[in-house]
Parts: structure tokens; sequence; C-alpha cells
DNA sequence: GGTAGGTATTGACACGTTTTAATAAACCTG
DNA sequence: CAGGTTTATTAAAACGTGTCAATACCTACC
């Protein structure tokens, strides 16, 4: 007649230590540290676990140690291919630790990134993987102060005297896409950059007028920037209304995107004017997301190590987490140039 | 002075408590309900909190509560934009309530959901949003028996005294894919269906082959399955070998595949043994992600409302959360042909 | 047989919050 | 102004866990 009742006062650690007849401390070594019990009464300890199905509870278990066994992850974006690969990266590496990750969408808005700051500080959370908004470390210093480590993502620029980061060589990204170009003999290019001024575009914009200027050439002549509402492929199918502007005497030869989704928007945007690439017009994009290798002409672009930039972000947030005396590291990856079908040499 | 110190013990509701000249019992209500305080003391309090730069501890909090401010969000891989896409829709309801989105991806392993499910139960998330990976629903009556309702997420199959559950009609986006391909005159369609049989492919079949034998065709005759290894581009690629094996005769005329990227693999592959769609083979592809109205020739596919999937999953595990007496509900949206280049009339 | 030394276990408290029942104060009403 | 009613505040008791000093038990050694 007990096994009716719908909802039953969930069991605890005292239920257990009761069946087992032994006292709640115990029943928490059984379960933390296994070495300190007899083998004889962590058998029994553990049989009553399993009979009554015990689950712990981990909010009495983070208000005890203060500290809780979830990290945050704070991207501008899920839906952009680039944030999801690099979310497996750190959600597998959080996983095998046991921890669990905290989605968290900034869509490039500041006060949604202070939003998400502040419930990451409330949850306690055991730190966090962040690609900010902007340069502003406010937030990200704030956070820490409440005791939450973060670890910077795809900010390569930010002191290390604030925390860990993890980044791509975007001058040296740029400088490989401009080199690739310059090689291919094209004389205008015009950069496809994101909507305000993020860091990352900014630097593979200097990255390719370095590689401009390191021909001998001068990047003010050779180099024109148009920026973009967004990131996505609709925003580089509606500039290419710009980036033709002007004739076909003055029109660019290439165009060089800060991102993969712009840069086929671009192509479509192209086809639709009866021109294509390469023929017309070479496009670079940036990142070799999946969709990259799958269009029309394939696209010749950045590739950035995605999968790792995750993971090495979520170890560097767990070799901070253990290593009491921990100092920062600031990791760059290289990123590498993959060439595909959507650039080639000019011919006037 | 005292701004020198590195790390402080982190302020408290006693702390407020203490600087206002209230209890904390006052505070806590400040904080919940604000309406019972009287107006001077209010302010007294949210000043204080100001001061002490005050930040609430959700584990106290739940703990007391014994329901944490939550949620869970279990997919198969948030790599598939179909995936990220709804992600999106669940975080930014889930966000309007103030409830926190616990991402885990099951990565179509059973073992992986049972450790996921197994993490919200301990974390006693305030609800779930699942995706399962196959038809058993054990797991999740574990879940609701340790209080954590879920609701399920394109899975319509299910019975609704279980949970609620929101999903798009995969027997009718298979015929509407059927009837397309009909009308434009083919007679050999070959099925490129996900790995092992997950529920939502195999109604999507039955859709097919009920368009066929609506047309007064046998469906054994018309159509064919083919299994892939996994749901994505490279899967596609791969099976293309098999699609057109037999020979010009025996071949397909078109391929429906059961997911946008095979869709756009399958193209991909037909594009290296140089035959295209949908001069030589009409392809439909299903999900309508992003990619598919930008690769070359645009997929035809069967688009399904993504974003709205996630938002009302959400909107309904909110409603069982405050509605004490809730009766589930099955919510089912209709899937949407969209015609684009990759699928003509045959000519024989 | 007594004691030192170790090991296994316990009991009690602390973590930060919410809630409930009780108290104090103010306010009506006849 | 007594008695009743509303309003504002408080004190204390949970919630489930981890930790730490203290205790009980055992063994081995003199």
């Amino acid at each position: 007649m007990s096994s009716t009742e719908g909802t039953r006062r969930p069991v605890g650690i005292n239920d257990v230590a009761a069946r087992a007849g032994v006292s709640p401390g115990t029943v928490s070594n059984v379960l933390n540290r296994p070495e300190r019990v007899a083998e004889s009464t962590r058998r029994r300890v553990e049989r009553a676990v399993q009979e009554l199905d015990y689950v712990r509870n981990s909010s009495g278990r983070s208000l005890r140690s203060g500290r809780s066994d979830s990290v945050g992850l704070l991207v501008l974006d899920v839906t952009n291919p680039f944030f999801a690969e690099v979310a497996r990266g750190v959600e597998d590496t959080a996983g095998e630790e046991g921890l669990a990750v905290v989605l968290l969408n900034s869509g490039e808005q500041a006060a949604r990134q202070q939003r998400s700051i502040r419930l990451l500080a409330e949850q306690r959370a055991a730190g966090a993987v962040i690609m900010p908004v902007d340069g502003d470390t406010a937030d990200l210093l704030w956070l820490r102060k409440q005791g939450v480590p973060g670890v910077l993502l795809d900010r390569g620029d930010v002191s290390d005297d604030i925390a860990c980061s993890v980044s791509v060589d975007n001058h040296a990204g740029g400088m490989a896409a401009g080199r690739h170009l310059i090689n291919l003999g094209h004389e205008r290019i015009t950069y496809l950059s994101g909507p305000g001024d993020l860091e990352q575009c900014r630097t593979r914009l200097e990255g390719l007028r370095a590689s401009v200027a390191e021909s001998g050439a001068d990047p003010d002549q050779v180099v024109r920037v148009i920026h973009t509402a967004q990131l996505n492929a609709e925003s580089g199918e509606k500039a290419v209304e710009e980036v033709l502007a002007g004739g076909p005497k003055r029109r660019p030869q290439a165009v060089f995107c800060t991102n993969d989704q712009l840069a086929v928007g671009v192509i479509k945007g192209l086809g639709e004017r009866g021109l294509s690439a390469p023929s017309d017009l070479s496009v670079v994009g940036y990142d070799d997301v999946n969709l990259a290798a799958l269009v029309h002409p394939g696209l010749t672009t950045v590739a950035q190590p995605k999968y790792e930039l995750g993971r090495s972000a979520m170890e560097l947030l767990l070799s901070e987490l253990n290593d009491p005396d921990h100092s920062h590291v600031r990791l760059r990856f290289a990123p590498e140039l993959t060439v595909r079908g959507s650039t080639a040499a000019y011919r006037p």
C-alpha cells in the first residue's frame, strides 16, 4: 500500500544512512572519499543507495562547497555553426569531468551579456568560457571578483593578467588570405567586415593590409572596407550591391569576407546578378564551417580549429580550477588557408 | 584601505540585513514579494543591496525550494543546424523567465543520454526539453518520478499521458515530398534514411510510401531505402555510390533525403561523378536549414518551423510548471514543402 | 594486561536561503 | 478607550550536504 503514492518526498543522504545503519557522514564519505571507509560498510551503503534509488542533490552540495558543478558558456549565437562546433568542444570536455554546461547567448548585445554574467554569478558557476561582445572587460572582472574564473574565447588581444585566453591568430589569417589573393594577381580587394567593430574583424583586416604592404603596394589603394549588419548569409547577399557599386571598371577583383556565411551570401548575390565566382570575382571566407566545402564553387577560406578551440578553452579553465597557484596563459592557434574553387587568378 | 583585499568572503543576505538594520527575512521579502514590505524599509534594503553589490545565491534558494532555476535541453547534436535553431528558441523563451538552459548532447548514444538525465535529476532541474535517442521512455519516466517534468521534442508518437510533446507531422512531410516527386513524373525514388531507425525517419518514409500508393503505384516497386551511418553531408556523399549502383537503367530518378545535410552531400557526390541535380537526378532534403537556400542548385526541402519548435516546447514546459493541475498536450506543427532548384520533371 | 598508535565512524555544525507562525505596532470602530 | 483587525517585521526552523574534531574500536607491542 505504500507504493501507490504518486509523489513521495525525495530520498536524501539521511534516508540512505538510516537504511544502511550508519551515520550521514559516512554515506557522504562513501560518495566522495570511498578510500576512507571500510570495505564492508562501503558495500552496505552502496546497496542502500541502489535500493532507495538515491540521487544526490547538487544544491545542497554546492551550497556547502560554495561552488556549483556547472560552467557557463557564453557565445554570440549558437546558430552560427562556428560557435556550435566550439560549443561541442566545450561540452565534451566538461562532460568528461562531470560538469554541466550552461549555454548562454548574448546575441551580440551588451545588455544580454550582462544578464548572463549575472546569472552565472548567482549560480556560483565553477567557471565560464566567454566570448565577449566587445573589448570591455568590466563584466569579466566583476564575475571573477564574485569568484567565478573565466576563460576568454577568441579574444587574443586582452592582457593575460585578466584571464586565460584561447584564440586563433587573426592577423596571420588575414595575411594568409591576402597573400593568396595577391599571388593570384588581384589589385583591388574589398574586405567585408562584420557589424560594429569586432576585434576579430579588425585584426583580420590589419593582416590583409599588412600582406598588401608587404607586396610593395599601398593598402589604402588596394583595400576597401564594407561593414554589414549581421554575420549571416543574408547580409552578405545584400552587401553585393555595395560591393559592385562603381561599375565594372572600379569593381573589386576579390572579396575577402570575415566569415563563411557572408562569403556564401556574396556568392549567391553574385549569381543573382549574372556574375559568378571565381570567374568574375574571387571570394574568400573565414572559419571553414561545414558549409564551405558544400557550396558550389567550394569556398576558399581560412580554417580555424573550432572544436579544439572549445576543448582547450575548457581545459584551460579546468587547470585553473584545479591548480591553486595558477598563472594565466594565452593560447593561440594558427589558422590555415584552405584553397577551394572560389578563388582564381585575375584575368583582366 | 579595506578595498585592498583580494578575495573577501561573499556577501549574503545576512550582511545585507545587518547593513539595512532589518532581519534576513525582510530582505528575502524585498527580493521576492516587495509588496509585503513598507516603502521606507524597502528602499533602505535596496540601497544596502546596491552598496554591498549583493548577488543572491541560487544554491541556497533552490535547496530551500527543492527546485532549481535551470532547465535542461537534451539534443542529439548541437552541431546540427536544426538543433541549433531549436536551441535558440528554447533559450530565448527560458531567458525571458529568468531560467538558465543547461545544454546536453547525447550524440545519439543511449548511455550519454542516461548520464545527462541523471545530471538533470541531481541538479533538481525545473524541467527539461528532451529529444530522446530512441523510443524508450524509461529515462523520461524516471526523471519525472524524480520530480523533473519533461517535454518531448520531435517525438509525436509517444502517448500523451507520459508528457507533453511538440513535433512536426513527419508523415505529412514525407507525403508532401513524395507527391512533389510523383507529380514531376519520377517512378523510381530512393529514400536516404538516417542511422538505426529513428522514428522520424521511419514515419517520413511511410509518408512517402503513402503518397506513392495514393498515386496508384506500388510502393515496393517505386521506393528503395538506403541507410547512412550518420546524418551529415559526408555520409550523404558516400551514399551516392550505393544510390547509383545498378547502372543507369536501374538508377533512381530521385533521392529523398531525411535531412538537408545528407541531401547536400548527395548533390556534391553527384558532382564528383559528373552528374548533377536536377538534370540527372532530383534531390529533396528535409528541415530547410540555412544551408539549403545557399547551395547550388537551391535545395528543394521540407521546411520545419525550428525556432518555433523550441519556443513552444519551452512554453509548454512553463505552462506545466505553473499550472498545478496540468494535463499533457500534444502539439503538432505542419511542415511545408519549399521548392527550389534541385528537383525537376523527369525526362526519360 | 596496559598503553600507544592507528583506523573507522560519528555527531554536530555550517552553508544561504525561504517560509511560517508569532509578535509588535498601527489603525479602526462602536 | 477597549477590543478587534490589519499591516510590518521578526525569530526560528527547515532544506541536503560536506567537514572536522572527537570518539570508539582494534591491533600490536612492551
